[in-house]
DNA sequence: CGAAGGCTTGATCTCGGTCAAGGCAGGTGG
DNA sequence: CCACCTGCCTTGACCGAGATCAAGCCTTCG
């Protein structure tokens, strides 16, 4: 299976990093367990990854144990790239079987400089990479819980592999989503409790959900 | 004078656009008044910026009127380079005579092929600018109102090109610090006096301070 | 001189954090 | 098979940090 044809079937998000190209042969690939640490927070960047199947989070930890998740890492979705030579956060899988490709920095750096055009995916990916960030940082800008939520609810929905009609999985638990969006556990499951039962989302299971009434959420996110 | 040279100056944070290159002749140099647009929220993204003096905001506006400052420009940073066509937020002037150089979108890309120095130089900058919007994040993650204004002041005085003997200058008014960091301007006037009347820092007018006390200034924002 | 914008402080109210408890599903061991 | 545990999720009660409302001061500008 090819790198690229694998990324483009997924992730509208982040494009593929290489039509069939060279870079297929250089990755290499890894399933984890739930729970396992791809790399720490204070690594060195030496390699890239990119999320094939599966689900991870990205996240800092604070002195005082606290926790920040960055990002949410799903299929397509490309990381560890950086300016410095350091990581400044971990990642964590999150489902059991995930599975990553792994790519040396110093030859993707090689590449590039070579192949003009796998330096403009590259670019490409960087580029969507900081207008995703953005929308993150006007997200977290909420003051409201619900208006936090219904973002993230958004968010996934945008983000999901659509299963059957309409159908978002969370593969992240209700204390990820917490630390995602910087408020408590409690919070967060209020604000579902509330959006369910005024008919604007329903629930298949705690971890699937569809969106019933999109005007409302989009409403209650406020933009 | 060269932008090379100019940028290599101030701005530790992010690099300079381009050696003495051609770069040089291909930017188009304006000056603008406080409160001026440089362009606006849904304007095609068909120019990149560089900041040469001055400050400005980066903001994103929300159906009720609440204004989100998702960045602020100081002299060196690079912007408005986006994957999508369209901007995501508009960027205003806050300080009058704020002096930016202007570049065609398609230029810069044409030149990217063409030069792969010039290529890795952007991506750099991209790259950075992702470190920086992690950073950001983080900080907004705090939960609180003290967290956020001293790692804000830290943040300020790392960035800042530094005055006589530590002084910061804060070019942006409270209003812009609240909007910035999603508090409301009372509290963070509130947590400035604490902070002054704990010593931790000290003001010289409103808009210039001093880390009197840096020790206890990141033990507050707590990383 | 007055008006306007920016900044600070006080008073009140509210949203969400924290603490506490209980339900539910899955896994393990007797 | 059941008992038990553990992790995850939800709900309730209470309290405090910060939003909101209100007022006053200062500087700047016309």
């Amino acid at each position: 299976m090819q790198l690229a044809t694998l990324s483009a079937q997924h992730a509208p998000r982040t494009p593929p990093i290489a039509r069939p190209s060279p870079v297929d042969s250089l990755g290499t690939w890894r399933s984890y367990e739930a729970g396992e640490t791809v790399y720490g927070q204070e690594d060195g960047a030496d390699y890239w990854y990119q999320l094939v199947d599966g689900a991870a989070r990205k996240c800092a930890l604070t002195s005082e144990g606290r926790r920040q998740i960055v990002d949410f890492l799903m299929p397509g979705d490309l990381f560890g790239f950086h300016a410095g030579s350091r990581h400044d956060c971990s990642v964590e899988c999150i489902t059991s079987g995930t599975t990553m490709v792994r790519f040396q920095r110093q030859q993707m750096e090689l590449l590039m400089e070579s192949d003009r055009h796998f330096a403009r995916r590259v670019r490409e990916i960087a580029f969507a990479s900081i207008d995703r960030m953005q929308l993150r940082t006007i997200l977290l800008g909420r003051s409201r819980a619900l208006e936090r939520v219904s973002g993230f609810l958004i968010e996934m929905a945008s983000r999901a592999q659509l299963e059957t009609e309409g159908l978002v999985g969370l593969p992240m638990s209700r204390y990820d989503i917490a630390d995602y969006l910087a408020i408590a556990v409690e919070t967060v499951s209020r604000s579902l409790t509330t959006l369910r039962s005024e008919q604007v989302i329903a629930f298949l299971d705690t971890r699937h959900f569809r969106i019933v009434n999109r005007r409302a959420l989009e409403a209650q996110c406020c933009n």
